[in-house]
DNA sequence: TATGAATGAGAATTCATTCAT
DNA sequence: TATGAATGAATTCTCATTCAT
């Protein structure tokens, strides 16, 4: 069953979505494709292992992150969940460009929706908190803004990798965003 | 070929990107499957104009309303072009469902990228004009931030519908986020 | 299209139900197996025509006999009738013996009970008339009871061919039952 | 071995031919797979053994109720003998509908041949006893007529369930067919 | 230019059977 | 004796593409 998972992790990176086949996969796997429906019901549940233990790990890493700062508000924890944020994502760029862009997004939204929930709902209630450091009126609008912001400006820059900002100009950039936008 | 065309983005919208078969779309199109090789080489090609007339519409939408800005900096401009990009996104929500969320992002890439710098080269520019009135260093990254920012939220405003940001609200937290960071 | 139910025909009759598998059926036709379903939604509806066109043939041919002798009751008629109905079924055994015996019946079901209510109502209308000349109370079951005891008799002589009846003595036999009963 | 026959049966009449899978059994049965094969050499032999279990017990019934009336012929024995079959049949009207109609009809073949044979000897042997009582030339043949018609009214009539003739008037009908076919 | 029947490789899935433990 | 994971051939059906008319 791990075996599975690893081989359809390593067929989507490898061949793409497109090659995501019952067989291929099971031949990756050394199994027969019998085999693969002792422990998965059918073909999109594969994939929705693989979709979750991705987006799963990267929660994992972003969320620790941001715990272990939620203390000091400012610009370092920005920096930090960013970086770890940016690292999470370089961590398997291959499979993230699969998992992000051949992928019908409709297939990542609910894991996704859920990382940036949780994140989101971290943020929201640190703002809420601190009323007085911002100057935005909703907490949660704030942080709906935010979330999605950054999160959208780590992938894009680690899919994208464009030649003219540098990963410490990228999380300069994120900092200024989200701080002019607090106090703005 | 124009019939072709349409009735590739009408099997789009009414019945998916799964549906979306060279049958279908003749048959949509009122022509034999064999005709539609006579104008396109292949399925993939009347996706891909499919989806290129769709962005080259958004784009020229938000092209116009920057332009037509681009003398007064400042608050206004930001939020007249996010404005005109709301209202494009909005004019076709379906199609904007399936060509964002269900079909493989890489078929969109190459003309969101288009899109994308277009708008950006124009923002870049302006910020090079006016040095003084932004602290961000460098010109072509902001651009490249406040571009992706903007149009994420957008799109993600439009298809998640969330039901605590009005679409005004929206606006404010946008000119919020672009003003707080170029003044940062 | 004719083809394809000659070839399904000629599978069932040759290979047996089991046997009966879309390739096999295509290559029999000398068709490719996605040509098969240019004619037919699925593999059930060719067998349905297979069989419909079985039992047509079978009912055409016995109402044509009954048609024939409907004026003159009596020991005649019957004899007529069965002789039609041997014949019927003679005329292609190898298929009987598949339709009948290796098919699950329910796939006959409808158009066998379609044969059998259509003789049956030939002849309850006709006792029906005749009401002097029986002396079985209800036409309705009467009509029944012979119908069905007929048809299974000739199914299964056509089928086992008893060495013990000869052909005519089994319409003896039938005369005997069907006369002895109406006029128990 | 009787677990299985037994879960067998009830995939049989719970579920139908079409879920008789050896792993639906196993699973009825409460063993593996595997264990399936310890005491059956395929599928085949299990289904076989239910389905002559089956046949067996009706055979047992018919045969009780024709032996206790061989002394007085008539249509006393007529009745009963039928009223036993109709009574063995309608004691599992679930799993006859099953034997006769979903399952390919050859698999019952020999057990219901044997049930068949069974009667019909005894039938013919009381026959032959009395010849005087009958106009029919041969016993065997008109046993093979009686047995054959009598079945098979009475398996369509459970089956069937004819609102327009009750379980009586069935038995009327049949005893005024044997009666007036040999008494013909 | 247009047709549309024909193609045929390839997809997901099932299930009777085996065999190492 | 019992297990149950593994097998893998076989099944039904789809669909992008071709080509004779």
């Amino acid at each position: 069953m791990e075996r599975i998972v690893a081989a359809g992790r390593g067929v989507l990176v490898e061949h793409g979505y497109d090659a995501f086949s019952t067989n291929r996969v099971a031949t990756a796997a050394g199994i027969s494709p019998g085999s693969l429906y002792q422990y998965f019901p059918d073909k999109a549940a594969i994939l929705d292992v693989v979709i979750d233990r991705y987006w799963e790990e990267v929660a994992e890493r972003v969320a620790a992150a941001l715990s272990e700062r939620i203390a000091d508000f400012g610009p370092g924890m920005v920096r930090d969940t960013a970086d770890a944020l940016l690292s999470a994502l370089e961590a398997d760029r291959e499979l993230l460009r699969v998992v992000a862009e051949e992928l019908p997004i409709h297939r990542s939204r609910e894991r996704r929706a859920a990382l940036e929930r949780r994140v989101r709902e971290l943020a929201a209630t640190y703002l809420a908190a601190r009323r007085e450091s911002t100057r935005r009126p909703d907490p949660a609008t704030a942080a709906w803004v935010v979330v999605l912001a950054v999160e959208n400006l780590a992938m894009r820059w680690v899919l994208d990798q464009p030649a003219a900002v540098t990963r410490d100009a990228l999380l300069d950039e994120m900092v200024a965003l989200v701080g002019g936008y607090l106090l703005a």
